[in-house]
DNA sequence: ACCTGAACACCGTTCAAGT
DNA sequence: ACCTGAACACCGTTCAAGT
């Protein structure tokens, strides 16, 4: 608007294109990224981008491309086990970073079957560091089938801590929840007890995580060992 | 349109539009699903659909509803570990049945923070099932995170058979394919030969699913008995 | 040859006008 | 009081007109 010259900023690009996009999502969500929206904040009028990306779901594709990109790249000099553990931290950081991602890659698997490159590469590099680790190759079959597994179907992240979130106004009141939900109330109210939190859901998600992830490989170590 | 008679075919209801809803999405996926295809599926003009539904947000909501009253109710007469089994295993029936339900739902809890009443009455009696197998509470917490956490971030159903879906044009090539990602051709390979299966994935992804539930279920077990 | 404004076919939802 | 058509503010993408 009080722009003056006629040269740009900078030059429009691919990747300039695709962090743009990565942080409107970031600040609002998925669905509030649009062409147009993505365009408005590079300055340019909406068609520029299609030079750049073929159309939206390829867009999209860039953008989680990106993003596993930002996952760090196995240890060279250590056992599977801490590898492999290392590995999926990594990732976690990056999803609670872009807590779009998920939805994204999802959606994409149930439209058009195959993950994207970066996703291939991430999913190769990770089954590379079980098979160093001495894993035969059906053990490690069944090791990503686990890894990949949400075992109760829709509670990714039931539990993480919103407090952050303004809360529900269509949610029933405390009292109503405990006598519909006694056995969650239970919990939540042992959970809180115990850590000795009065504010927010009293549950450390990261300990949740790596108790989780912990579990699992032990399981998969005693696997190994018997086969 | 070859419809005579002034009185409509059945009354309009909150169940009736939730019901044309969950077809449509079963059968187009959720990108297809509009308040207007609702409408012109029931014979109806779009805004006639907000006297039983407030806004979207809320006919999804509705529809998350009616998906987990599929899932079979706990088994009354079971051990722990077989109630649990069973009741996960129908779950996972239920969403293969309606594959865009889970996105929808890690959604909504990404944008509102709370599940919908079904999810939470689902999640409540999970904790009921593990609370009078003896669990104590502190564990039935960390079982229900390891049960509804997913590894990997972002793997779900990466394995899973697609061999329905027309293959992806813009897929590399095999050859290209075994040099960018050797262990995940190694891995494809070992499974195909090993099922002696040329069609397909060759992966067995219920017997994948049921390996990750019980390696999951075995784990838990030994913590309870250590407990 | 490149760029871009207008246009097309959608979308969820508001609102005033019709009964 | 109820119902609904038109309208509003969007959306992704096509295409022809401008340079």
């Amino acid at each position: 608007m009080v722009e003056i010259g006629t040269q740009q900023r900078a030059p429009l690009s691919r990747k300039r294109v695709l962090d743009t996009a990565v942080a409107l999502a970031d600040e609002g969500g998925v669905d509030a990224l649009s062409m147009r929206r993505i365009a408005q904040a590079l300055g340019v009028v909406p068609m520029a981008l299609y030079k750049h990306v073929a159309h939206k779901n390829e867009l999209l594709d860039g953008m989680i491309d990106a993003l596993v990109g930002e996952i760090d790249p196995p240890s060279a000099d250590a056992d599977w086990k801490t590898a492999v553990r290392r590995r999926v931290l990594s990732a976690r950081r990056m999803l609670l970073r872009h807590p779009w991602a998920p939805a994204v890659i999802e959606a994409r698997m149930k439209a058009r079957a195959t993950p994207t490159p970066a996703v291939l590469a991430y999913l190769d590099s990770m089954i590379g560091i079980f098979r160093a680790g001495g894993f035969p190759v059906d053990l490690v079959h069944h090791a990503m089938h686990v890894m990949g597994s949400r075992l109760l179907g829709f509670s990714q992240e039931l539990f993480e801590d919103r407090t952050d979130r303004a809360p529900d106004p269509d949610a029933p009141p405390p009292e109503e929840m405990a006598a519909r939900y006694p056995h969650l109330t239970e919990l939540a109210r042992a959970v809180a007890h115990d850590e000795e939190s009065v504010v927010g859901s009293g549950c450390d998600d990261q300990a949740e995580f790596e108790f989780a992830l912990d579990l699992t490989l032990d399981g998969l170590e005693r696997l190994l060992r018997t086969a």
